[in-house]
DNA sequence: ATCACTTTTTACCAAATGGTAAATGCTTCC
DNA sequence: GGAAGCATTTACCATTTGGTAAAAAGTGAT
């Protein structure tokens, strides 16, 4: 709970009467491994905030193959922004990748929220807009580097992160096969 | 100018009022092919909007090789907005990739209109989180596709682009070599 | 038209990555 | 503890892409 409004704290200043109506709306959600978080052809229901795990969206592409788009990890905001504000299906799902604890609001308690507290609009637009940075910047780099430094950003940018998602995953979200990734972990010893 | 404001009723809604003030701030810029339109190493002072022409986002990455990270063309939005907005040194360069034409707001600008329009930053944000959602969109899948369908799905997202864009500044955005796209284009027919 | 300059295409070979398949290692469940 | 089911590693070869270099095509200025 109190990571949460750590987290949102840092987008603007909220007093402790607004955090508790906040923290009044918030549910708890305990994923297993593998379970979904949301759906492809579903409309997201929830926004969410990772207490504790590791999430991963992912799309299926032309070629049928499955692609890790991001993963997100503890003390950070999950949602398929664009979907759950406009109430629309989603394309991408969401799914935990470890055992995961959530702190999860639905679409009416989120609107709630914008609808009593002031400004708070403002600061879910920065958590978004840093959502979204934040993923173009880790992302964007794989285009343009080999796949070798592609795994070593990657080791940067989720330390601790490499040895509870498995190999697959990682694979996919660096755009290159699981042996190619095999290969280059025992290239890098 | 109506362009703009079209553009940003997409976003919202304002009265003629509220479109004459803002186009009052705007000025009008143009840049020969090649000139910058904010540096890498200084802070951006202005945001932009398209009128004609394309510009490219660019960086140097570790190898130092340039990478051309996004283009943007006509009738669209153009701001390395978190450095904008902070009035933070760039990273990364916006140039013209043919002549432009652009109308552009300084920061003082910008803010006049957020402090007298209400529900501007609302607006601005959703024109934000639209230009981030559309960079990904279009840069994410890069990571994941050969070289000849990036080709392809860029010639489908940027359908009049590849023409009035240099070679390698493609093979840049797709993350290979110019020899390679080359030799794509060769195999395509 | 010619020259200088830049961009694009080719060619050739080396290196990286993918595809297929099998072997090994690691969990989980009984 | 053993068997079944995944996950990871290895191996082998085909394919793709990169690096270097040179040729060809395009552009602009005089």
């Amino acid at each position: 709970m109190k990571e949460f409004i750590n987290y949102v704290l840092q987008f603007g200043n909220l007093n402790k009467q607004q955090t508790d109506f906040i923290l009044s709306k918030a549910k708890t959600l305990e994923l297993h491994k593998d379970d979904y978080f949301s759906e492809a052809g579903k409309i997201p229901r929830h926004v969410g905030f990772i207490i504790e795990g590791i999430v991963r969206f992912c799309y299926y592409n032309n070629r049928g193959e499955e692609i890790t788009h991001s993963f997100i990890d503890e003390h950070n905001f999950v949602s398929d922004q664009q979907k759950f504000e406009a109430q629309m299906v989603a394309s991408e799902y969401i799914q935990a990748v470890t055992n995961c604890k959530l702190l999860i609001f639905s679409k009416k308690d989120w609107d709630d929220i914008g609808n009593t507290i002031v400004g708070w609009e403002a600061i879910t637009s920065l958590m978004v807009k840093n959502c979204l940075l934040k993923t173009i910047e880790r992302r964007s780099p794989l285009v343009s580097e080999d796949a070798t430094t592609r795994y070593l950003s990657f080791i940067e940018q989720f330390p601790g992160l490499v040895n509870r998602v498995p190999l697959s995953h990682v694979a996919s979200y660096l755009g290159i096969t699981q042996q190619s990734l095999s290969r280059i972990r025992r290239n890098i010893r």
